[in-house]
DNA sequence: ATGGCCATCAGCGATGGA
C-alpha cells in the first residue's frame, strides 16, 4: 500500500497533477495540503470518478486539507485543533490513524505569524499525546515549513535563521518528533540530501535550491510495516508545477 | 542584473507563500 503527502499550491490548479499522481505512482491513500479554496468549489468528482473516497476541509484563498483514499473512511475529524484556519484533518483507514496537517509558514522571525507557528507545533504534539496515538499506527503528514537538519536545505550557511530555517523552528520540529515519531523518508536514506520544495522564483529547481520541509511521521508500531519511503521530485518538472512535491511511503499491510 | 514566481480575490494591484 501506498500513502502520500503533497503540498499542491491550490487544488484547482493542479487536479491533473494530482490524477497524474494517484494514477502514475498507484497511491492508495493521499493527504494534500493549500487547496486553497471552500468545499463548494472542490473537484470532489474528478477523484470519485476514479473510484476514491475523498474528504476535505478548506477555506477561502488560503490554506485547506483533504484526504483522498482507495478504501473508504472509518472516521473522519476535521480541525482537531479548533484553529481558526482550516489546517488539519485526521482519518482512520484500514486501522491507520492519518494526520494530514499544513503547518503554518511562519513569517519573519519574531512576528505574530512566528509565534502562531511555534504554538502550532505545541498543539500538534499535545493533541497526539492527549488521542494516545503514539500507541496506534499513526502516520502524521504534510507540510511542516521546517527543515529539520542541515542537510536538509541546500545551503545551511546562507539559509541559518530564515524562515524555515530557524534555530527556533527546527527545536520545534525536533520536540515533536521526540516524542516517538520516526521520519519515514530518512529512516531509509540517512545520508541522501533530497528536497521537496524549492522556490518559484531565481530558477531555484534548476540549481537545486531547494529545502525539505514535507515529511511522513510515523508511530513506533509501524516500523516493520515500513517498505520505503521516497521523494517523487518529477512533479515539479512538469508545465505549471507546484512549488512542492510529493512523499510516498510503501508499507505493507 | 542591485534581476528573475505563482495563485487568489476582486476586479488588474495587493497579499501570502518559504
Amino acid at each position: 500500500m501506498k500513502i502520500a503527502t503533497w503540498n499542491v499550491n491550490s487544488i484547482r490548479s493542479r487536479v491533473e497533477h494530482v490524477l497524474m499522481l494517484l494514477k502514475d505512482n498507484e497511491v492508495d491513500i493521499l493527504g494534500i495540503q493549500e487547496l486553497k479554496t471552500e468545499e463548494k468549489n472542490f473537484p470532489f468528482k474528478d477523484f470519485e470518478s476514479l473510484g476514491y473516497y475523498v474528504e476535505a476541509f478548506g477555506q477561502k484563498a488560503y490554506n485547506g486539507v483533504a484526504l483522498i483514499s482507495k478504501f473508504p473512511f472509518e472516521s473522519i475529524t476535521k480541525n482537531v485543533l479548533n484553529d481558526t484556519e482550516a489546517r488539519t484533518i485526521v482519518g482512520i483507514v484500514k486501522g491507520l490513524h492519518i494526520l494530514n496537517v499544513y503547518f503554518p509558514h511562519g513569517g519573519e522571525y519574531g512576528s505574530e505569524k512566528f509565534f502562531y507557528k511555534l504554538e502550532f507545533y505545541q498543539k500538534i504534539k499535545n493533541y497526539i499525546l492527549k488521542n494516545n496515538l503514539l500507541d496506534v499506527d499513526f502516520i502524521l503528514m504534510g507540510d511542516f515549513n521546517v527543515a529539520k537538519e542541515p542537510i536538509d536545505v541546500w545551503d545551511p550557511v546562507m539559509l541559518d535563521g530564515t524562515i524555515g530555517f530557524m534555530k527556533e523552528e527546527r527545536e520545534a520540529i525536533s520536540d515533536l518528533m521526540s516524542i516517538g515519531l520516526v521520519d519515514a523518508f530518512r529512516h531509509f536514506n540517512p545520508d541522501v540530501q533530497e528536497f521537496t520544495w524549492w522556490d518559484y522564483t531565481s530558477g531555484s529547481f534548476r540549481r537545486n535550491w531547494g529545502m525539505r520541509i514535507d515529511y511522513i511521521l510515523v508511530s513506533k508500531s509501524m516500523l516493520p510495516k515500513l517498505q520505503n519511503c521516497y521523494i517523487e521530485k518529477t512533479f515539479r518538472k512538469l508545465e505549471k508545477p507546484s512549488d512542492h512535491v510529493p512523499v510516498v511511503l510503501e508499507i505493507s499491510v
